[in-house]
DNA sequence: GACAAAATAGCACGGTCGTACTTTTTTGGA
DNA sequence: TCCAAAAAAGTACGACCGTGCTATTTTGTC
């Protein structure tokens, strides 16, 4: 537990992977590769227009590839909506969660991932969040891409919740603190962070939030 | 200014559409109706399936109309994605603006604009808010249909805003209350709702919210 | 270098999309 | 009742969509 991941860092893909790879001894390289950059070119374009607006013939055309040629790593438009859902959750967790864990347990914890949060929600001014606009997307469409993007972010959502409630238990927290308001607060702040930086354009927003979290801390005695 | 709406009541496709009804005697009656059906019905479309997934043809099924009879009516997608967009920003006004008007200026209204705010995005959770599920559509879409959004996101926004000092002026907040900033905690606090009651469907998103709301009035001094 | 297997390309299909054009039906006032 | 004008339907077009099927090329191993 002591570089516990958001989620189990041993997906049950990544087991099928290192199965696969080692049974049929470092078989197929070349193909486990251009699909890793097939994903990483399909995130850059869902962040941009969106999982909807993700088709696979955009996507062949960034990556100079055939419609059939993109199809075939993943057999269907969902699959591969699914695989860049993961690949967003990991790097969420490596840019925002993994780092945060260096910090000590508690308040500086808490603050660590809250400002990697920030920074990242801010640098994706430019190529938006998955999990705003993945949530506007499919709030009412259910399907197994749906569940893939509640479970990421409930995973995150969790662990931000576990990092107040560890802030209480070290004191540094007002012990009476109810740790899924403030979280659901936080979550708040940097849902707006998104809203008005990336759509209304507001360069206000990022010091907005910064503030809005000090005020938030400070009302839930933090010292 | 006794009345004041959030935007000019007097529209400039409001004066043109009385103008044409003035200068032709009442002409064109049937097409007006059937228009305002037909976006009744894009509205309804739209806060389910988002923006981008208004098709013309789910319209006409709905209406039980031709393609070409409800496409007639707009010369194009974009001018129905924006009288949608109106129609929307007029019922928002009605719903969560003018009834707040009726408050006595200061906290009261304050807290009138955001029960109303809330009460129509909770139940919203079964249809969606335009202002939402649009911002991550068009979020870095430049165009005509972005523009109209945005101006009555800001338009709504500014009207919360001097809600806010309203209730400085009158005393009932903190003489030091950044006006701006407290408008965008509560905003934050409507984004979480939406995405949490919406997406997540928690069904304790809607006390979070206004337990959210005390504390942020409690913060800026409210009494 | 041969050879099986994996990776990629080519092609075709049915479907939906927005929209332009033409024709028919409906409307409302003289 | 008649008739121009408005409203609605009909039809067609090119574009893109996801996906199935079949060829071709590339890969990694003996």
């Amino acid at each position: 537990m002591a570089t516990s991941s958001i989620s189990s860092r041993i997906s049950p893909e990544g087991l099928a992977d290192a199965a696969v790879g080692s049974r049929e001894g470092r078989a197929m390289l070349k193909g486990q590769q251009t699909k890793a950059a097939i994903v990483d070119a399909a995130l850059g374009l869902a962040t941009q227009i969106g999982m909807e607006g993700l088709s696979i013939g955009a996507i062949a055309e960034v990556m100079r590839m055939s419609k059939s040629g993109v199809f075939a790593h993943f057999g269907s438009r969902e699959e591969l909506q699914i695989s860049v859902i993961r690949e967003y959750h990991q790097r969420f967790e490596d840019e925002v969660f993994f780092p945060a864990m260096n910090a000590p347990r508690g308040l500086p914890r808490l603050r660590a991932l809250f400002s990697n949060w920030m920074s990242r929600t801010s640098a994706e001014i430019d190529s938006g969040c998955l999990y705003v606009s993945g949530a506007a997307e499919f709030d009412d469409r259910p399907g197994p891409v749906r569940d893939a993007l509640a479970h990421s972010v409930n995973t995150w959502l969790a662990a931000l919740h576990r990092a107040v409630v560890q802030a209480c238990e070290a004191g540094h927290l007002a012990s009476q603190t109810d740790a899924q308001q403030m979280a659901f607060e936080i979550h708040g702040l940097i849902l707006a962070l998104h809203y008005e930086a990336r759509f209304l354009k507001s360069p206000h927003a990022l010091s907005r939030t910064q503030q809005g979290f000090e005020n938030i801390l400070q009302r839930y005695g933090a010292h």
